[in-house]
DNA sequence: TGTTTATTTGCAATATATTGCAAATATTAT
DNA sequence: ATAATATTTGCAATATATTGCAAATAAACA
Protein backbone atom coordinates (compact mmCIF):
# COMPACT_ATOMS: atom_id res chain seq x y z
CA UNK A 1 0.00 0.00 0.00
CA UNK A 2 1.72 3.20 -0.98
CA UNK A 3 1.21 6.27 -0.19
CA UNK A 4 -0.83 7.96 -2.98
CA UNK A 5 -3.27 4.85 -2.79
CA UNK A 6 -3.43 5.56 0.89
CA UNK A 7 -4.89 9.13 -0.01
CA UNK A 8 -6.95 8.35 -2.57
CA UNK A 9 -8.79 5.76 -0.58
CA UNK A 10 -9.35 8.44 2.82
CA UNK A 11 -10.76 10.70 -0.14
CA UNK A 12 -13.23 7.80 -0.75
CA UNK A 13 -14.03 7.24 2.66
CA UNK A 14 -14.54 10.86 3.42
CA UNK A 15 -17.21 11.46 0.10
CA UNK A 16 -18.86 8.01 1.01
CA UNK A 17 -19.23 8.80 4.87
CA UNK A 18 -18.78 12.89 5.09
CA UNK A 19 -15.69 12.77 7.70
CA UNK A 20 -12.77 9.83 8.37
CA UNK A 21 -11.59 9.12 11.91
CA UNK A 22 -7.95 8.51 12.80
CA UNK A 23 -8.25 5.54 14.34
CA UNK A 24 -11.01 4.04 11.62
CA UNK A 25 -8.56 4.97 8.45
CA UNK A 26 -5.65 3.57 10.97
CA UNK A 27 -7.35 0.12 11.23
CA UNK A 28 -9.00 -0.08 7.65
CA UNK A 29 -5.33 0.29 5.95
CA UNK A 30 -3.53 -1.02 8.73
CA UNK A 31 -0.84 2.22 9.30
CA UNK A 32 -0.23 3.85 12.03
CA UNK A 33 -2.30 6.67 12.82
CA UNK A 34 0.35 8.71 12.58
CA UNK A 35 0.99 7.82 8.91
CA UNK A 36 -2.78 8.18 8.55
CA UNK A 37 -2.58 12.12 10.28
CA UNK A 38 0.58 12.53 7.81
CA UNK A 39 -2.29 12.21 5.02
CA UNK A 40 -4.63 13.89 5.96
CA UNK A 41 -2.31 16.89 6.49
CA UNK A 42 -0.75 16.68 3.30
CA UNK A 43 -4.14 16.80 1.59
CA UNK A 44 -5.39 19.51 3.46
CA UNK A 45 -2.62 21.19 2.30
CA UNK A 46 -3.63 20.55 -1.69
CA UNK A 47 -6.86 21.94 0.15
CA UNK A 48 -8.88 18.64 -0.71
CA UNK A 49 -10.37 18.16 3.00
CA UNK A 50 -9.92 19.85 6.24
CA UNK A 51 -8.45 18.50 8.98
CA UNK A 52 -9.96 18.52 12.46
CA UNK A 53 -9.05 16.93 15.88
CA UNK A 54 -10.11 13.42 15.39
CA UNK A 55 -9.78 12.94 11.76
CA UNK A 56 -10.84 15.21 8.89
CA UNK A 57 -14.39 16.58 7.22
CA UNK A 58 -15.03 17.96 4.33
CA UNK A 59 -13.76 21.07 3.27
CA UNK A 60 -17.23 23.12 2.71
CA UNK A 61 -17.73 24.35 -0.85
CA UNK A 62 -15.11 23.09 -2.33
CA UNK A 63 -16.63 19.78 -3.56
CA UNK A 64 -13.64 16.68 -4.21
CA UNK A 65 -11.49 15.63 -6.56
CA UNK A 66 -13.06 14.21 -9.33
CA UNK A 67 -10.82 11.46 -10.03
CA UNK A 68 -12.01 10.45 -6.21
CA UNK A 69 -15.93 10.69 -6.71
CA UNK A 70 -16.03 8.96 -10.00
CA UNK A 71 -15.95 5.58 -8.60
CA UNK A 72 -18.17 5.69 -5.88
CA UNK A 73 -21.55 4.26 -6.48
CA UNK A 74 -20.98 3.07 -9.82
CA UNK A 75 -24.03 0.68 -9.98
CA UNK A 76 -26.35 3.25 -8.63
CA UNK A 77 -24.93 5.90 -11.77
CA UNK A 78 -25.36 3.40 -13.96
CA UNK A 79 -29.09 2.30 -12.97
CA UNK A 80 -29.54 6.28 -13.35
CA UNK A 81 -27.92 6.62 -16.49
CA UNK A 82 -30.02 4.31 -17.91
CA UNK A 83 -33.12 5.82 -17.34
CA UNK A 84 -32.01 9.29 -18.26
CA UNK A 85 -31.50 7.89 -22.03
CA UNK A 86 -35.52 7.61 -22.68
CA UNK A 87 -35.49 10.79 -22.39
CA UNK A 88 -32.85 11.64 -24.68
CA UNK A 89 -34.46 12.00 -28.55
CA UNK A 90 -32.11 12.86 -31.49
CA UNK A 91 -31.39 16.44 -32.72
CA UNK A 92 -31.76 17.94 -29.15
CA UNK A 93 -30.08 20.05 -27.27
CA UNK A 94 -29.24 18.87 -23.85
CA UNK A 95 -27.37 21.23 -21.01
CA UNK A 96 -25.57 19.14 -18.86
CA UNK A 97 -23.84 20.37 -15.58
CA UNK A 98 -20.63 18.79 -13.72
CA UNK A 99 -21.02 15.86 -11.30
CA UNK A 100 -20.23 12.58 -12.29
CA UNK A 101 -24.52 11.25 -12.41
CA UNK A 102 -24.41 13.42 -15.22
CA UNK A 103 -20.93 12.08 -16.74
CA UNK A 104 -22.26 8.33 -16.13
CA UNK A 105 -25.18 9.29 -18.43
CA UNK A 106 -23.20 10.77 -20.66
CA UNK A 107 -20.95 7.92 -20.72
CA UNK A 108 -24.24 5.66 -21.76
CA UNK A 109 -25.36 7.68 -24.24
CA UNK A 110 -25.58 5.16 -27.79
CA UNK A 111 -22.17 5.79 -29.77
CA UNK A 112 -24.27 7.44 -33.13
CA UNK A 113 -26.92 9.40 -31.46
CA UNK A 114 -26.93 13.06 -33.42
CA UNK A 115 -27.06 15.77 -30.17
CA UNK A 116 -25.99 19.37 -29.01
CA UNK A 117 -24.58 18.84 -26.06
CA UNK A 118 -23.45 22.25 -23.84
CA UNK A 119 -21.95 21.69 -20.48
CA UNK A 120 -19.31 23.49 -18.25
CA UNK A 121 -17.65 19.75 -17.09
CA UNK A 122 -14.20 18.76 -19.09
CA UNK A 123 -15.28 15.20 -18.09
CA UNK A 124 -18.21 15.57 -19.67
CA UNK A 125 -16.67 17.30 -23.19
CA UNK A 126 -13.80 14.65 -22.65
CA UNK A 127 -16.39 11.42 -22.50
CA UNK A 128 -17.84 12.14 -25.80
CA UNK A 129 -14.68 12.40 -27.61
CA UNK A 130 -15.72 8.94 -29.48
CA UNK A 131 -19.33 10.22 -30.46
CA UNK A 132 -18.91 12.01 -33.59
CA UNK A 133 -22.52 12.73 -34.66
CA UNK A 134 -22.39 14.79 -30.98
CA UNK A 135 -21.57 19.24 -30.94
CA UNK A 136 -20.26 20.09 -28.05
CA UNK A 137 -20.07 23.10 -26.66
CA UNK A 138 -17.89 24.09 -24.04
CA UNK A 139 -18.53 27.16 -21.61
CA UNK A 140 -15.82 28.93 -20.99
CA UNK A 141 -14.76 30.74 -17.09
CA UNK A 142 -12.78 30.23 -14.17
CA UNK A 143 -11.49 27.01 -14.06
CA UNK A 144 -12.43 24.84 -10.55
CA UNK A 145 -9.77 22.30 -10.64
CA UNK A 146 -11.27 19.50 -8.24
CA UNK A 147 -14.62 19.35 -10.01
CA UNK A 148 -12.24 19.88 -13.39
CA UNK A 149 -15.70 22.24 -14.41
CA UNK A 150 -15.45 25.89 -15.08
CA UNK A 151 -18.12 28.48 -13.06
CA UNK A 152 -18.35 32.36 -12.93
CA UNK A 153 -19.67 35.33 -14.59
CA UNK A 154 -18.51 33.85 -17.88
CA UNK A 155 -19.60 30.66 -17.44
CA UNK A 156 -23.27 32.03 -16.68
CA UNK A 157 -23.54 34.73 -19.42
CA UNK A 158 -22.65 31.71 -21.34
CA UNK A 159 -25.73 29.59 -20.51
CA UNK A 160 -27.89 32.53 -20.74
CA UNK A 161 -27.29 32.31 -24.56
CA UNK A 162 -28.43 28.82 -24.69
CA UNK A 163 -32.21 27.75 -24.54
CA UNK A 164 -31.99 23.78 -24.29
CA UNK A 165 -34.29 21.20 -24.71
CA UNK A 166 -33.29 19.11 -21.71
CA UNK A 167 -31.40 19.88 -18.78
CA UNK A 168 -29.49 16.95 -17.07
CA UNK A 169 -28.94 18.61 -13.29
CA UNK A 170 -26.44 16.66 -11.37
CA UNK A 171 -27.20 14.99 -7.91
CA UNK A 172 -28.90 17.88 -5.56
CA UNK A 173 -30.84 17.54 -2.52
CA UNK A 174 -35.13 18.04 -3.34
CA UNK A 175 -37.53 18.72 -0.69
CA UNK A 176 -40.83 19.75 -1.79
CA UNK A 177 -40.73 22.64 0.66
CA UNK A 178 -37.61 23.85 0.35
CA UNK A 179 -37.30 22.99 -3.08
CA UNK A 180 -33.86 21.90 -5.22
CA UNK A 181 -31.09 23.09 -3.11
CA UNK A 182 -27.27 22.56 -3.34
CA UNK A 183 -24.16 22.35 -1.27
CA UNK A 184 -21.53 24.45 -2.78
CA UNK A 185 -22.62 27.70 -3.65
CA UNK A 186 -20.53 28.33 -7.36
CA UNK A 187 -22.54 25.21 -8.52
CA UNK A 188 -25.72 25.95 -7.17
CA UNK A 189 -25.60 28.98 -8.90
CA UNK A 190 -24.56 28.04 -12.37
CA UNK A 191 -27.47 24.87 -11.47
CA UNK A 192 -29.95 27.92 -11.01
CA UNK A 193 -29.34 29.11 -14.77
CA UNK A 194 -29.47 26.44 -16.00
CA UNK A 195 -33.18 25.52 -14.49
CA UNK A 196 -33.70 29.35 -15.70
CA UNK A 197 -33.06 28.68 -19.66
CA UNK A 198 -33.86 25.29 -19.82
CA UNK A 199 -37.18 23.97 -21.29
CA UNK A 200 -37.46 19.93 -19.45
CA UNK A 201 -35.26 19.77 -16.51
CA UNK A 202 -34.44 16.30 -15.30
CA UNK A 203 -33.12 16.29 -11.70
CA UNK A 204 -29.94 13.44 -11.10
CA UNK A 205 -30.65 12.07 -7.25
CA UNK A 206 -30.49 9.32 -5.09
CA UNK A 207 -33.25 8.09 -3.39
CA UNK A 208 -31.98 9.13 0.37
CA UNK A 209 -31.75 12.89 -1.18
CA UNK A 210 -34.88 12.77 -1.86
CA UNK A 211 -36.53 14.98 1.58
CA UNK A 212 -33.65 16.72 2.35
CA UNK A 213 -32.10 20.11 1.70
CA UNK A 214 -28.78 21.97 1.38
CA UNK A 215 -27.82 25.48 1.82
CA UNK A 216 -27.83 26.75 -1.34
CA UNK A 217 -31.32 27.50 -3.35
CA UNK A 218 -31.61 26.13 -7.23
CA UNK A 219 -34.68 26.52 -7.81
CA UNK A 220 -39.06 25.12 -6.52
CA UNK A 221 -39.57 21.54 -6.61
CA UNK A 222 -42.42 21.63 -9.04
CA UNK A 223 -40.13 23.38 -11.61
CA UNK A 224 -38.85 20.07 -12.12
CA UNK A 225 -40.37 17.58 -15.03
CA UNK A 226 -38.55 14.20 -13.79
CA UNK A 227 -36.45 13.32 -11.19
CA UNK A 228 -34.36 10.02 -11.65
CA UNK A 229 -32.68 8.37 -8.86
CA UNK A 230 -31.95 4.63 -8.49
CA UNK A 231 -34.44 3.14 -7.11
CA UNK A 232 -37.56 1.38 -8.21
CA UNK A 233 -40.26 3.74 -7.88
CA UNK A 234 -42.74 1.52 -7.33
CA UNK A 235 -41.04 1.09 -3.67
CA UNK A 236 -40.78 4.52 -2.53
CA UNK A 237 -43.59 6.72 -1.42
CA UNK A 238 -44.17 9.05 -4.31
CA UNK A 239 -47.84 10.35 -4.01
CA UNK A 240 -46.56 13.69 -2.41
CA UNK A 241 -43.88 14.16 -5.64
CA UNK A 242 -46.78 13.13 -8.72
CA UNK A 243 -49.19 15.55 -6.49
CA UNK A 244 -47.10 18.26 -7.44
CA UNK A 245 -46.55 17.26 -10.88
CA UNK A 246 -43.53 15.84 -10.63
CA UNK A 247 -42.69 12.22 -12.04
CA UNK A 248 -40.08 10.09 -10.66
CA UNK A 249 -38.42 7.37 -12.25
CA UNK B 1 10.54 -6.74 -25.02
CA UNK B 2 11.21 -3.48 -26.44
CA UNK B 3 10.96 0.00 -24.76
CA UNK B 4 7.35 1.08 -26.32
CA UNK B 5 5.80 -2.03 -25.91
CA UNK B 6 7.00 -1.78 -22.02
CA UNK B 7 5.28 1.52 -21.91
CA UNK B 8 2.40 0.48 -23.37
CA UNK B 9 1.57 -1.88 -20.90
CA UNK B 10 2.51 -0.02 -18.03
CA UNK B 11 -0.11 2.30 -19.14
CA UNK B 12 -2.50 -0.50 -19.37
CA UNK B 13 -2.31 -2.06 -16.04
CA UNK B 14 -2.34 1.70 -14.84
CA UNK B 15 -5.69 1.94 -16.35
CA UNK B 16 -6.92 -1.62 -15.25
CA UNK B 17 -5.74 -1.31 -11.87
CA UNK B 18 -5.89 2.22 -11.00
CA UNK B 19 -2.12 2.39 -9.74
CA UNK B 20 0.78 0.63 -11.07
CA UNK B 21 3.57 -0.64 -8.27
CA UNK B 22 7.50 -0.52 -9.28
CA UNK B 23 8.11 -4.23 -7.98
CA UNK B 24 4.89 -5.91 -9.53
CA UNK B 25 5.47 -4.21 -13.07
CA UNK B 26 8.84 -5.12 -12.76
CA UNK B 27 8.19 -8.75 -11.72
CA UNK B 28 5.70 -8.98 -14.66
CA UNK B 29 7.50 -7.73 -17.21
CA UNK B 30 11.36 -8.91 -16.18
CA UNK B 31 13.23 -5.71 -16.09
CA UNK B 32 14.68 -4.54 -13.00
CA UNK B 33 12.98 -1.68 -11.24
CA UNK B 34 15.05 1.38 -12.18
CA UNK B 35 13.81 0.33 -15.53
CA UNK B 36 10.23 0.85 -14.77
CA UNK B 37 11.40 3.64 -13.11
CA UNK B 38 12.86 5.31 -15.71
CA UNK B 39 9.69 4.53 -18.25
CA UNK B 40 7.18 6.01 -15.64
CA UNK B 41 9.43 8.93 -15.63
CA UNK B 42 9.08 9.57 -19.06
CA UNK B 43 5.62 8.46 -19.30
CA UNK B 44 5.27 10.92 -16.24
CA UNK B 45 7.08 13.79 -18.74
CA UNK B 46 4.66 12.95 -21.41
CA UNK B 47 1.81 13.53 -18.76
CA UNK B 48 0.72 10.28 -19.33
CA UNK B 49 0.50 9.34 -16.07
CA UNK B 50 1.36 10.56 -12.36
CA UNK B 51 4.82 9.21 -11.02
CA UNK B 52 4.96 8.61 -7.18
CA UNK B 53 7.08 7.17 -4.62
CA UNK B 54 6.65 2.82 -5.69
CA UNK B 55 5.32 3.61 -8.83
CA UNK B 56 2.39 5.92 -10.72
CA UNK B 57 -1.25 6.98 -10.52
CA UNK B 58 -3.85 8.24 -12.73
CA UNK B 59 -2.44 11.95 -13.53
CA UNK B 60 -6.43 13.20 -14.04
CA UNK B 61 -9.87 11.97 -14.82
CA UNK B 62 -9.32 13.63 -18.82
CA UNK B 63 -7.69 11.20 -20.85
CA UNK B 64 -5.55 12.97 -22.83
CA UNK B 65 -6.28 11.69 -26.21
CA UNK B 66 -4.05 13.95 -27.37
CA UNK B 67 -1.19 10.86 -26.82
CA UNK B 68 -0.41 10.28 -30.31
CA UNK B 69 0.93 13.81 -31.25
CA UNK B 70 2.87 14.37 -27.79
CA UNK B 71 5.33 11.61 -28.60
CA UNK B 72 6.19 13.71 -31.97
CA UNK B 73 9.44 15.60 -31.22
CA UNK B 74 9.47 15.47 -27.48
CA UNK B 75 13.30 16.07 -27.16
CA UNK B 76 12.73 19.53 -29.22
CA UNK B 77 9.47 20.60 -27.20
CA UNK B 78 11.30 19.71 -23.89
CA UNK B 79 14.83 22.51 -25.47
CA UNK B 80 11.81 25.02 -26.33
CA UNK B 81 10.07 24.55 -23.04
CA UNK B 82 12.86 25.16 -21.24
CA UNK B 83 13.75 28.56 -23.09
CA UNK B 84 10.39 30.22 -22.15
CA UNK B 85 10.78 29.83 -19.30
CA UNK B 86 13.23 32.81 -19.02
CA UNK B 87 9.92 34.69 -20.06
CA UNK B 88 7.58 33.85 -17.47
CA UNK B 89 7.48 36.05 -14.59
CA UNK B 90 5.40 35.75 -11.72
CA UNK B 91 1.71 36.90 -11.65
CA UNK B 92 1.62 37.63 -14.80
CA UNK B 93 -1.32 37.12 -17.24
CA UNK B 94 -0.41 33.94 -19.61
CA UNK B 95 -2.20 33.38 -22.88
CA UNK B 96 -1.60 29.91 -24.32
CA UNK B 97 -3.10 28.25 -27.20
CA UNK B 98 -3.58 24.95 -28.63
CA UNK B 99 -0.78 22.83 -29.87
CA UNK B 100 1.70 20.30 -27.61
CA UNK B 101 4.29 23.20 -27.74
CA UNK B 102 2.89 25.62 -25.52
CA UNK B 103 1.42 22.44 -24.15
CA UNK B 104 5.22 20.84 -23.30
CA UNK B 105 6.12 24.54 -21.61
CA UNK B 106 3.12 24.69 -19.42
CA UNK B 107 4.26 21.37 -18.16
CA UNK B 108 7.52 22.62 -17.24
CA UNK B 109 6.52 25.70 -15.54
CA UNK B 110 7.46 25.15 -11.41
CA UNK B 111 5.22 24.00 -9.23
CA UNK B 112 4.86 27.11 -7.42
CA UNK B 113 4.40 29.87 -9.30
CA UNK B 114 1.55 32.29 -9.37
CA UNK B 115 0.18 32.98 -12.54
CA UNK B 116 -3.09 33.44 -14.60
CA UNK B 117 -3.25 31.44 -17.65
CA UNK B 118 -5.88 32.15 -19.68
CA UNK B 119 -6.57 29.03 -22.47
CA UNK B 120 -8.50 27.41 -25.19
CA UNK B 121 -6.71 24.10 -24.71
CA UNK B 122 -8.38 21.51 -22.30
CA UNK B 123 -4.41 19.53 -22.38
CA UNK B 124 -3.28 22.78 -21.13
CA UNK B 125 -5.52 23.27 -18.50
CA UNK B 126 -5.38 19.67 -17.56
CA UNK B 127 -1.63 19.81 -17.19
CA UNK B 128 -1.83 22.83 -14.92
CA UNK B 129 -3.90 20.53 -12.14
CA UNK B 130 -1.04 20.58 -9.51
CA UNK B 131 -0.41 23.72 -10.03
CA UNK B 132 -2.19 25.36 -6.69
CA UNK B 133 -1.36 28.93 -7.42
CA UNK B 134 -1.99 29.25 -11.35
CA UNK B 135 -5.81 30.24 -11.77
CA UNK B 136 -7.15 28.92 -14.83
CA UNK B 137 -9.45 30.77 -17.34
CA UNK B 138 -11.12 28.84 -19.54
CA UNK B 139 -12.24 30.25 -22.96
CA UNK B 140 -15.53 28.32 -24.18
CA UNK B 141 -16.70 27.60 -27.91
CA UNK B 142 -17.48 24.87 -30.20
CA UNK B 143 -15.08 21.75 -29.07
CA UNK B 144 -12.66 20.87 -31.23
CA UNK B 145 -12.83 16.89 -30.47
CA UNK B 146 -9.17 16.27 -32.35
CA UNK B 147 -7.41 19.09 -30.57
CA UNK B 148 -9.40 19.08 -27.46
CA UNK B 149 -9.61 23.01 -27.75
CA UNK B 150 -12.63 25.37 -28.35
CA UNK B 151 -12.69 27.89 -31.22
CA UNK B 152 -15.29 29.65 -33.23
CA UNK B 153 -17.32 33.07 -32.21
CA UNK B 154 -17.69 32.55 -28.11
CA UNK B 155 -14.07 31.97 -28.36
CA UNK B 156 -12.81 34.99 -30.24
CA UNK B 157 -15.28 36.72 -27.92
CA UNK B 158 -13.40 35.48 -25.00
CA UNK B 159 -10.19 36.43 -25.86
CA UNK B 160 -10.82 39.75 -26.56
CA UNK B 161 -11.74 40.64 -23.45
CA UNK B 162 -8.64 39.63 -22.43
CA UNK B 163 -5.12 41.51 -22.76
CA UNK B 164 -2.36 38.98 -21.85
CA UNK B 165 0.59 40.08 -20.58
CA UNK B 166 2.16 37.17 -22.80
CA UNK B 167 0.81 35.42 -25.51
CA UNK B 168 2.37 31.74 -26.35
CA UNK B 169 1.67 30.82 -30.19
CA UNK B 170 2.19 27.39 -30.36
CA UNK B 171 3.85 26.14 -33.44
CA UNK B 172 3.66 27.92 -36.80
CA UNK B 173 5.51 29.12 -39.89
CA UNK B 174 7.26 32.24 -40.20
CA UNK B 175 8.41 33.79 -42.78
CA UNK B 176 9.41 37.42 -43.30
CA UNK B 177 8.07 38.39 -46.22
CA UNK B 178 4.49 36.40 -45.63
CA UNK B 179 4.41 36.51 -42.03
CA UNK B 180 3.10 33.85 -39.56
CA UNK B 181 1.33 31.91 -41.15
CA UNK B 182 -0.95 28.42 -39.87
CA UNK B 183 -2.54 25.34 -41.74
CA UNK B 184 -6.17 25.30 -40.19
CA UNK B 185 -8.29 28.04 -40.83
CA UNK B 186 -10.55 27.87 -37.21
CA UNK B 187 -6.92 27.77 -35.09
CA UNK B 188 -5.07 30.63 -37.53
CA UNK B 189 -8.06 32.91 -36.24
CA UNK B 190 -7.84 32.35 -32.62
CA UNK B 191 -3.95 32.77 -33.29
CA UNK B 192 -4.73 35.99 -35.03
CA UNK B 193 -6.94 37.45 -32.63
CA UNK B 194 -4.68 36.14 -29.41
CA UNK B 195 -1.81 38.02 -31.33
CA UNK B 196 -4.30 41.67 -32.02
CA UNK B 197 -5.06 41.44 -27.42
CA UNK B 198 -1.55 40.18 -26.20
CA UNK B 199 1.33 43.04 -25.49
CA UNK B 200 3.99 40.67 -25.52
CA UNK B 201 4.07 37.74 -28.26
CA UNK B 202 6.22 34.40 -28.50
CA UNK B 203 6.36 32.04 -30.81
CA UNK B 204 7.44 28.13 -30.63
CA UNK B 205 8.78 27.00 -34.10
CA UNK B 206 11.20 24.75 -35.01
CA UNK B 207 13.75 25.45 -37.28
CA UNK B 208 12.56 23.83 -40.16
CA UNK B 209 9.52 25.85 -40.24
CA UNK B 210 11.38 29.37 -40.56
CA UNK B 211 11.50 30.54 -44.17
CA UNK B 212 8.05 28.65 -44.70
CA UNK B 213 4.35 29.43 -45.15
CA UNK B 214 1.14 28.39 -45.14
CA UNK B 215 -2.04 29.26 -46.00
CA UNK B 216 -3.97 31.28 -43.42
CA UNK B 217 -2.44 34.51 -42.29
CA UNK B 218 -1.90 35.46 -38.35
CA UNK B 219 0.18 38.40 -37.81
CA UNK B 220 3.21 39.83 -39.97
CA UNK B 221 6.87 38.69 -38.87
CA UNK B 222 7.65 41.69 -37.21
CA UNK B 223 4.58 41.97 -34.85
CA UNK B 224 6.15 38.58 -33.15
CA UNK B 225 8.83 40.12 -29.98
CA UNK B 226 10.55 36.13 -29.73
CA UNK B 227 11.07 33.48 -31.66
CA UNK B 228 11.53 30.17 -29.56
CA UNK B 229 13.33 27.36 -31.67
CA UNK B 230 14.84 24.23 -30.61
CA UNK B 231 17.93 25.20 -32.51
CA UNK B 232 21.00 27.20 -31.25
CA UNK B 233 20.67 30.14 -32.48
CA UNK B 234 24.42 30.82 -33.09
CA UNK B 235 24.32 28.10 -35.46
CA UNK B 236 21.43 29.53 -37.32
CA UNK B 237 21.65 32.89 -39.53
CA UNK B 238 19.52 35.34 -37.63
CA UNK B 239 20.48 38.63 -39.52
CA UNK B 240 17.64 39.07 -41.43
CA UNK B 241 15.26 38.64 -38.11
CA UNK B 242 17.53 40.57 -35.85
CA UNK B 243 17.07 43.57 -38.78
CA UNK B 244 12.88 42.76 -38.77
CA UNK B 245 13.46 43.14 -34.35
CA UNK B 246 12.94 39.79 -33.84
CA UNK B 247 14.77 38.50 -30.90
CA UNK B 248 15.62 34.50 -31.73
CA UNK B 249 16.49 32.08 -29.33
C1' DT C 1 29.22 -8.00 -43.64
C1' DG C 2 31.79 -5.92 -40.02
C1' DT C 3 32.71 -1.80 -37.48
C1' DT C 4 31.46 2.18 -35.13
C1' DT C 5 28.21 4.83 -32.46
C1' DA C 6 24.40 5.59 -29.68
C1' DT C 7 20.95 3.83 -26.71
C1' DT C 8 19.24 0.91 -23.24
C1' DT C 9 19.66 -1.70 -19.18
C1' DG C 10 21.25 -3.35 -14.61
C1' DC C 11 24.10 -2.61 -10.71
C1' DA C 12 26.14 -0.34 -6.71
C1' DA C 13 26.88 3.66 -3.84
C1' DT C 14 24.73 7.46 -2.01
C1' DA C 15 20.95 10.51 -0.94
C1' DT C 16 16.23 11.21 0.27
C1' DA C 17 11.52 9.89 1.83
C1' DT C 18 8.41 7.25 4.54
C1' DT C 19 6.90 5.10 8.52
C1' DG C 20 6.21 3.80 13.40
C1' DC C 21 7.48 4.69 17.98
C1' DA C 22 7.98 7.39 22.20
C1' DA C 23 8.40 11.53 24.80
C1' DA C 24 6.88 16.27 25.13
C1' DT C 25 3.24 19.44 24.41
C1' DA C 26 -1.31 21.02 23.48
C1' DT C 27 -6.29 20.52 23.51
C1' DT C 28 -10.75 19.04 25.12
C1' DA C 29 -14.12 17.48 28.40
C1' DT C 30 -15.65 16.70 33.02
C1' DA D 1 -8.21 21.96 37.88
C1' DT D 2 -7.57 17.37 36.49
C1' DA D 3 -7.77 13.56 33.69
C1' DA D 4 -8.23 11.84 29.19
C1' DT D 5 -7.22 12.29 24.56
C1' DA D 6 -5.04 14.30 20.49
C1' DT D 7 -1.06 16.43 18.32
C1' DT D 8 3.74 17.60 17.61
C1' DT D 9 8.43 16.60 17.50
C1' DG D 10 12.70 14.03 17.10
C1' DC D 11 14.58 9.76 16.06
C1' DA D 12 15.77 5.24 14.07
C1' DA D 13 14.63 1.51 10.82
C1' DT D 14 13.25 0.65 6.46
C1' DA D 15 11.95 1.58 1.74
C1' DT D 16 12.54 4.13 -2.36
C1' DA D 17 15.14 7.52 -5.62
C1' DT D 18 19.09 9.25 -7.86
C1' DT D 19 23.37 9.10 -9.87
C1' DG D 20 27.43 7.44 -12.33
C1' DC D 21 29.23 3.68 -14.60
C1' DA D 22 29.89 -0.56 -17.26
C1' DA D 23 27.93 -4.29 -19.94
C1' DA D 24 24.53 -5.52 -23.33
C1' DT D 25 21.86 -4.39 -27.11
C1' DA D 26 20.27 -1.98 -31.04
C1' DA D 27 21.07 1.30 -34.94
C1' DA D 28 23.82 3.51 -38.45
C1' DC D 29 27.17 3.41 -41.76
C1' DA D 30 30.72 2.16 -44.91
Amino acid sequence: MIKAERQNLILEYLTKDKKVLLDQISKILKVSEDTVRRDIKELSDKGLLRAVRGGAVHRSPIPLHFKERQYIDVEHKQIIAGKVLDYIKPDMVVLIDSGTSALAAVANLPKDIALTVVTNSFPVASVLEDHPKIEVLFMGGRLNKTAFSTSGFETIEAIRNIRADICLLGICSIDLNWGVTGADYEDSLIKKVMVETSKYIIALSTSDKLGTSESFYICAANRLDVIITEADPAEVDLTAYSQAGIEIR
